[in-house]
DNA sequence: TCTTCGATTGTTGTATACAATTTGTATACT
DNA sequence: AGTATACAAATTGTATACAACAATCGAAGA
């Protein structure tokens, strides 16, 4: 296991809440897991603190960046604009071959939603994404855009439940605006994009929401009246 | 000099074009340099590239981020969109000791213009900026803001000219937006802070575009028609 | 009983030595 | 002359040992 895959371990781990939020990242457990030692693996937890994934406090170590209240508020604030601007950037950007890689990842991640396998629609949901940044170029963009891709994948793993009746109905609409998407992009219609990027962010927030304020359960009158 | 300090220095010695964009950054010259082992020295350069000062290529070193056409062309379509967005936010955000910070920061600056000191100028400036950022308090914003202001910086270096007649004037009006901002910060008037945001955009925009295509040198007619 | 100081232990930070990779150069061959 | 290959030098990557710092626990004193 070389250093880029230690890499791209840990930030997978981190992605699906395997890590959680607040995690202490021990250098000598980790060092010794990954068979690695100290001074690389020191290395690789800088690099995921430069893309977000990690928080580093001097002489106190490594925790996996938390997911506050305020955290959450932000993301909010912030995820409509930036997903808009590089929608539109990717469907002015992208290179042929790009286009044909998206469409090997969608079928992956269509491929998970029929097998029901949520790890895997995670990870090829956050491949498409990170796929439309790669499209986009904007060197500017990226480190926002990458930043809410990964808390984007925490959230919706939080609110995620399979067992839920709505929730095959909302992923096969996710998995329909890729579609669409991929095809605006090949077209190079970019408000087409930005409107299914719009259409699509809002499918999103409306689970999250309804996670966050729930209908109350329901309980007994009986008991209240007794 | 602490680990801090270094990367302090190294990134202002970056922002002030001190060390050129594409400069290679010698691991063990530098870590002879500041009197530090390359072990601690490799950590500030990875969070250096972090923060996109630094492009690192695996096994050939670090060198100064470039500065291409391309990376000029992403810099403008982008800038806009996020500074307005940091305004805004850092007019509905900012704490008082941030603004009293702020004023401090807008009294050296308004010391350097007067004293034609340039460095200062560009120094005294970042630091303005970069405390909006602060204000703004966003953890998405925040990456590729801190970007934008490391290359406009650079950007802004390249094209000053200390002896132009106009600079002078133009770095008045600079001044005069940042007292505005700061007033328009404490009102909470956040529309007002954009507004700013965009005429301050503008004039650093014009400045630019005046010598990316200035007039053509005279030419000998006589030599011409020989 | 509570507080404070100090020793102990565990964890992070740094220096140095060594391994691996890349780059430059010289020589041989076509 | 031009190219290819092999060797040498320089540079980056990794492992290990040691130093510095923080946290914890225990004992002494108020």
């Amino acid at each position: 296991m070389d250093k880029q895959a230690i890499y791209d371990d840990l930030k997978k781990q981190i992605l699906t809440l395997e890590l959680e939020p607040g995690a202490a990242l021990d250098e000598v457990s980790l060092s010794e897991h990954y068979r690695i030692s100290r001074t690389p693996l020191r290395e690789i937890l800088r690099g995921l603190a430069g893309e977000g994934c990690v928080d580093i406090v001097n002489n106190r170590g490594a925790y996996v960046s938390s997911m506050s209240h305020k955290v959450l508020r932000d993301f909010f604030v912030t995820a409509p604009m930036i997903y808009s601007a590089v929608g539109r950037l990717a469907a002015q950007n992208a290179r042929t071959p790009q286009i044909e890689q998206i469409r090997d990842i969608q079928s992956k991640f269509r491929a998970a939603i029929e097998a029901e396998s949520s790890a895997d629609m995670v990870y090829w949901n956050q491949c498409f994404h990170a796929l439309m940044g790669q499209m986009a170029d904007n060197p500017y963009l990226k480190p926002s855009y990458d930043r809410l891709l990964i808390d984007h994948a925490r959230i919706s793993q939080t609110f995620y439940r399979p067992r839920d009746n709505q929730m095959a109905a909302r992923m096969y609409s996710a998995l329909s605006h890729h579609d669409q998407m991929i095809a605006a992009i090949e077209a190079g219609d970019s408000q087409a994009v930005v409107d299914l990027i719009v259409e699509h962010w809002e499918l999103s927030r409306d689970l999250i929401e309804y996670f966050v304020k729930p209908d109350p359960l329901a309980f007994e009158m009986a008991a209240v009246n007794s």
